[in-house]
DNA sequence: TCTTGGTCTATAT
DNA sequence: TAGACCAAGA
């Protein structure tokens, strides 16, 4: 899902670049979008059971499209799911199974078309499924190629953060504006395979972000730091935490303004009256700034778990039961 | 003016 | 599925 609006609000500072310019660079991947398209190409295999691999040749087209213009993909593949995040899993799966049995029913009927619409939204990109794609073909070819790759314990957003941060590649690719609020620095979206182009966001940037009268969408980050920045895209709301109804993108940039802190904001809220503070909303909001923060990442280093950022001495097991144990 | 919820569309065969 | 885009309502 990403943040709602983050995008747009910062086109001033998207630029769009041939990815020759990332010749000599490695860019970390997110596998996830890549997996999803190519498993379009072969929905009802899949979903029957039958044995393919155009999934593979989907990905490894982008891959060597990368190595082509010099470039060293890093990729990256989602692990478990966080457990801030664990509700959401199980009505998916109904969801999934459901669609399963619907597309079952109607290629019993010989309808092939509609029972292809049903496997297209019963095939997700599961943790198993990436694991197949790893181990069946995938895994071979990337290492055959000697490209680098590793599986998140978690989200692979705080993976390719991590892998940034601490040097290991020099820009991100992914279509997750959630990127930018895990603290990337260099972040490119809308991978186009056609034109060899993507739409690049850099953080040092932001401080240029103003609200100019011809954009709509604009808002303004000028002085601003990284802990307003995440406080304004969690208030807005993000996959951790829904946002408090009627405060969208706009509203938390322009309260953050005036009250400068997340804690304030929330109270500011809470005393006009206007909108309801959920329960706890605080403490959600805590809790969610720590999953952009501290969630357990793996280092290819040290070839073990760490957090994203160390934590300091106000950490306790909630927090850990919260962003990966 | 901003949020929200709806619809449309690309994905690739 | 998820982002882009649009219209309605607050």
């Amino acid at each position: 899902m990403g943040i709602s609006g983050l995008l747009p609000a910062l086109k001033s500072i998207q630029v769009t670049r041939h990815i020759s310019e990332y010749s000599g660079k490695t860019v970390a991947v997110d596998a996830y979008v890549w997996l999803h398209r190519g498993v379009y190409s072969c929905a009802t295999e899949l979903a029957t059971g039958k044995i393919t691999n155009k999934y593979v040749d989907y990905a490894m087209h982008r891959v060597r499209m990368l190595q082509h213009h010099k470039i060293t993909p890093y990729v990256v593949f989602d692990g478990g799911p966080l457990p801030a995040k664990k509700g959401t899993e199980s009505d998916r799966k109904s969801k999934r199974d459901e669609n399963l049995a619907r597309g079952n029913a109607f290629m019993a009927q010989g309808k092939m078309s509609q029972a292809r619409e049903c496997f297209i939204k019963c095939i997700d990109v599961s943790p198993e499924m990436a694991y197949q794609f790893i181990k069946a073909r995938f895994f071979h070819a990337l290492r055959a190629e000697s490209v680098p790759y590793v599986v998140a314990p978690y989200e692979a957003d705080a993976q390719l953060a991590y892998l940034e941060q601490a040097g290991f590649v020099d820009a991100i690719l992914t279509e997750d504006s959630d990127l930018l609020v895990f603290g990337c620095q260099t972040v490119l979206f809308k991978f186009d395979v056609v034109a060899a182009t993507v739409v690049s966001i850099s953080r040092k940037d932001f401080g240029s972000v103003a609200a100019s009268s011809g954009d709509a969408n604009g808002i303004s980050l000028i002085g601003w730091s990284d802990v307003q920045f995440r406080a304004m895209t969690i208030l807005s709301g993000c996959d951790y935490l829904p946002s408090i109804p009627g405060i969208g993108l706009k509203t938390a940039c322009n309260l953050l303004k005036k009250w400068r802190t997340a804690d304030a904001v929330i109270r500011a809220i809470g005393i006009e009256g206007k909108k309801s503070v959920p329960v706890g909303y605080l403490k959600q909001f805590k809790l969610a700034e720590k999953c952009f923060l501290h969630q357990r990442v793996y280092c290819p280093r040290q070839e073990k778990l760490v957090y994203l950022s160390e934590v300091g001495s106000d950490w306790n097991n909630e927090f850990d039961a919260y962003v990966g144990g």
